[in-house]
DNA sequence: TTGTACGCGTTATCAC
DNA sequence: GTGATAACGCGTACAA
């Protein structure tokens, strides 16, 4: 709000003179110590809060290198960042100094509310991930003036990091075939986004072709209290359950599990239990947890190495990448 | 790297020019389509960067709002950041625009590493997490010229936001004493930490005090795998196994349930396990963990709110506000 | 399309 | 010894 000429004006005494003072250096250039208190005390009164911008601005250091941006939403998915950034660190794509990492929080469905994508004051190029439908669809019809990767989404217009999630439910589908499974279903979360509709386009697909009887599709909310739920209502509502599910991600399968324990279900003799994106936790369960290897790790760097190159104008804006899940195989499910 | 003014002078433009270009606006001011080409191509040849602090030093909408930056460690404990924006989410502390939250990973002792705390080009305040002994060593003896507060440390020098360590440590031991156990063990994540400290230093104490035969420290590393590895090993070692432990993490405590489970072990009967931090995961553990509640969320709230207060000069730099753990009691341990 | 004032903190140069 | 002055960094936007 204030400016150091102000609190100069103030104080009566010069800019420089702030300056000095308000970074400590009075005593280095022997400035009174009466001026002192009264440019510190104009600096209070006036609530002075120092401009990033300007002092960077000065720094001839950090004007190079690009700022980008993970664009993550804040909701239960929150937890999977972790592993995101943990990818970045791994290949030390930090310590070069090569770029400087920013997260940035938005919620859920409501990306045009990043001003900072129209006005590119705040970052050099941004990776956007867990876009809704109505986000991509903001970002589709938009014109950014700033470099993006889209993390687990396609897109014509913009750079995509990606894997087949319709491929993935294909391959699930097709594994409880082939362990003679009869009726089947998948457990999906209540978070519109184009990953979790195309597996479970692929699933139902490959079920249908593969002549299961049935399947049907359940929803929960994405945490472990959403899996947990889905057997609680399944168990209520009929004696007759799959036997088994594909639970969409991680922490759903793991509430499942606790459910299952409760209600006497053998995992996997009654229930064969798979789960979505192979969380650390995942391999500790009780029994260990089938899930599908999602790369995290290295889509994060891939993420960060095509925005690096967006930025250095030296690849298309709409180049893509795609990386493969892999089934984990552990106890949750049958040998 | 280079300048709009450099681009300019390649293109044979004003700089003017160039800056609509480049922030299309070209058609709009009816710059010719040879030269909106030259000048495209100028800057892609120049490797043109635009300088966000130039940017932002000229939209006078973002100059009034504060930066906070919360500094995190990016080993395992990363995961937990996620409680923490949650908490401060939740409290919609973001929508108001009162401040630009910016995350920034720091590697584990190498807090020295991160200029911005002395440059002060980055951000107005910090919140500093998971500072190991070193970190805290160099940060009392450095006069960092930005507002601080530390997230779960003590400090004569700086705002604190914590909880009583050592008395969640007496705690728990004067539970597992009150539950008539004679022989216990703490087990230790591998992670030099001051919070550690306290809670080893108020169990083991407290252990002594109500007179237990047999108390123990573990070792290993923060995760699933670390905990897994110490029953692991403890059952390799002797028969005689602690009848209750106390892990300082909950991943720890999550992967020790496995390993009970593959050993026969049965908890709570064999072995009462008690976590610590209250982690979403562990209402869903078979059986479900009792654990510490940490409360990341109020104290994320109030890591915010007391740097803010600094920022705005209306508070000491040295005010302290400590929390409460709470036992949550699930089944791991019995009633 | 161009020229240029502007935003704001830093620091080197100059003056009393 | 104390402190003032002004150039500077870089992109933006308005007047010309």
């Amino acid at each position: 709000m204030a400016t150091i000429r102000e609190i100069a004006e103030k104080a009566g005494v010069s800019v420089g003179t702030v300056s000095f003072i308000l970074n400590g250096k009075g005593d280095k250039m022997r400035i009174s110590v009466a001026t002192q208190e009264r440019v510190l005390e104009a600096a209070r009164e006036l609530g002075y809060l120092p401009s990033i911008s300007a002092r960077r601005l000065r720094n001839s250091d950090e004007k190079k290198i690009p700022v980008i941006t993970i664009l993550w939403t804040l909701d239960a998915r929150a937890s999977l960042i972790s592993r995101f950034l943990q990818g970045i660190q791994e290949k030390s794509l930090f310590k070069d100094g090569m770029f400087e990492l920013l997260i940035q929080p938005y919620e859920n469905g409501k990306i045009h509310e990043v001003e900072s994508l129209h006005t590119g004051t705040r970052f050099n190029g941004a990776i956007i991930a867990n876009a809704s439908k109505e986000d991509l669809e903001y970002l589709e019809r938009t014109n950014l003036n700033v470099p993006i990767v889209l993390y687990q989404r396609y897109s014509e217009k913009y750079c995509t990091v990606n894997v087949d999630s319709r491929l993935t439910g294909i391959e699930v589908a097709e594994y409880f075939a082939s362990k003679g499974h009869k009726s089947v279903g998948i457990v999906v979360p209540e978070i519109s986004s184009q990953a979790v509709d195309l597996r479970q386009e692929g699933f139902l697909e490959a079920v249908k072709n593969s002549g299961m009887i049935n399947s049907q599709i359940l929803r929960g909310d994405f945490s472990e209290e959403g899996g947990y739920s889905v057997i609680q209502s399944l168990v209520k509502r009929s004696k007759d359950l799959p036997t088994a599910l594909f639970f969409l991600s991680d922490p759903m399968a793991v509430g499942a599990i606790l459910a299952c324990h409760e209600h006497g279900i053998r995992i996997p003799e009654d229930l064969e239990i798979i789960g979505h994106d192979n969380d650390e936790q995942t391999a500790y369960t009780y029994p260990p947890l089938t899930t599908v290897h999602l790369p995290v790790e290295e889509m994060a760097v891939a993420c960060v190495n095509q925005l690096m190159e967006l930025i250095n104008h030296k690849v298309e804006t709409t180049g893509s990448l795609e990386f493969k899940t892999e089934l984990v195989k552990r106890k949750s499910s049958k040998s």
